[in-house]
DNA sequence: ACCGTCATGTAATCGGTTACATGATTCT
DNA sequence: AGAATCATGTAACCGATTACATGACGGT
């Protein structure tokens, strides 16, 4: 059976969502992406059908298809895949990410940052007006961790704000 | 000749490298990452062997061989590749960079805040540290870009060092 | 002379991205 | 009914990571 897969950090997105709800096809995950994490990591819709068919031969997932029409594919976390979710829940990490930051790289390599500060600064305000707005309206009702992550992406963006508004001039 | 190429964030790192260095190995490429914008986009070191050679095989840079010995391959960029850095210098992009933090995503799909909280900090502060030095060591010598980039990544740690010391509890 | 470590390079694998393609549905 | 758009899926390619391998060199 199953040759070992190395889980990525997609592998635990699928997981994730998958455990959140109960039974999906990559379909239901794409939107579930688009509202909830797709903020702040997005993927790419194909590995929706990828990475589940992945897991699923690695024993993380079960798949069900539909006999009918479509033939669509249901998946649903199995209990090695609960496990391995709850694992990587419970290890810490010191691992940081980098900022790999385009406009920075360009100002690093000489660009005006005068000339890419109007456009970073809008970019990072818009995302930022958008972040408060989720914030506003469903805020209260949000669980815990993905509100605590949609305030660290309102701080983030506040900072990049601040730093590409101070270089227009 | 040269069958056409997407040229990346990797392939502008090197083209850059090389403008700054005139000529040079990867292995000269590995270090003046190491040592400059490694701190905030770091690179595989084999990618300092394939991206050259992918580069010169559509134009833009030019490969000089050692006869003798470690043959060791030492670059050039062309007038292709200086053109093709400047223009993508010149361009503005209203492209932002993800979140994409690991011990982010973990709190988003509910881990423990306050487990993720001090390896997190420590590991924040101890960037930023380093960052700190640099800038204290380096700062005045620096070239405007790197030191502008350094400060961005200055600004950047101490929002997270704020935000995860904040969840210690 | 040997050992460990740094220097230097190549090969294989694999996840991720891009491109393509065809059902459904809705709108006019 | 045709066009446009959304839903759903597969295939191919390719950049990036991982693993492997050997050369040079400083120290004991």
């Amino acid at each position: 059976m199953a040759s070992e897969i190395r889980l990525t950090p997609t592998s635990y997105i699928v997981l994730g969502l998958l455990e959140a709800a109960g039974e999906a096809t990559p379909y239901d995950l794409k939107q579930m992406v688009a509202v909830s994490l797709g903020n702040f990591w997005t993927l790419q819709h194909a590995q929706l059908y990828t990475e589940p068919e992945r897991l699923a031969a690695a024993g993380y997932l079960s798949e069900r298809r539909e006999e009918q029409g479509r033939r669509r594919r249901h998946y649903k976390v199995t209990e090695k895949g609960r496990a391995a979710m709850r694992d990587w829940l419970g290890e810490s990490t010191r691992q940081l990410t980098e900022l790999r930051d385009l406009a920075l790289l360009k100002v690093f390599f000489g660009a005006n940052p005068a000339s890419l500060a109007p456009d970073q600064s809008e970019a990072h305000a818009a995302k930022l007006a958008e972040y408060e707005q989720i914030l506003a309206q469903a805020g209260e009702e949000l669980p815990a961790g993905a509100r605590l992550s949609l305030e660290a992406g309102i701080d983030a963006e506040r900072g990049w704000v601040d730093f590409w508004s101070g270089l227009k001039s």
